[in-house]
DNA sequence: TAAAAATACTCCATAGGTATTTTAT
DNA sequence: ATAAAATACCTATGGAGTATTTTTA
């Protein structure tokens, strides 16, 4: 798994604050949710969650990464649609209208 | 292995145009590129090189997400470094002068 | 014939699943 | 006692390696 994976994972039990939900959301299940962003706060070196109680909070560095997360997020999915606008025969930096 | 990985080896053989040293380059072999590249073809649903011949060459799908795939690879490094900031102890928004 | 990419295969790392335990209220 | 995350363990997918073949100039 690369970077983005785990990137969207983030934003994910960012936006939830719950492993379970965000888990579903992702389809996939709680623990491998767990592992995958314990391995990106290893990678990170730092905790972008405190999981104290009852709760999911941000920490400032989960709160400082979550807006450059999303825009992670969001351009490799822009990088992505270029083959699919080729597909479907366009070549354009025109939107559909 | 997710989307930026790829995107990264997209980068590369776009910039060298050839797939032997653009592995080498990524500290990969050959065959894991030309296999990734494919896979990265199949994924778009187009073709991003042509290799007639002795050259590579982008297609104009490749030549469209080439500035696309660098902006992603730019953005995931930039949302990664964020948790060097924190772990060095700065905050900021400053850069270090 | 040489240079470069593709193919065939093998192996191993790891993402993700199931089951269970821990923790805190 | 319950809700939620962590841990332990297992399996299977696929990324990357070695060896080889194909292609064309």
């Amino acid at each position: 798994m690369s970077d983005v994976a785990r990137l969207r994972y983030f934003v994910a039990v960012a936006e939830e604050l719950h492993f379970g939900r965000a888990a579903e959301r992702l389809f996939i299940v709680q623990p491998a949710l767990s592992q995958q962003i314990r391995k990106l706060e290893d990678q990170l070196g730092v905790a972008l969650f405190e999981r104290d109680r009852r709760h999911v909070v941000l920490t400032p560095a989960g709160v400082a990464l979550l807006p450059e997360a999303r825009a992670a997020v969001e351009q490799v999915d822009r990088a992505l649609a270029v083959g699919w606008r080729f597909r479907t025969g366009r070549i354009g930096q025109l939107d559909i209208g």
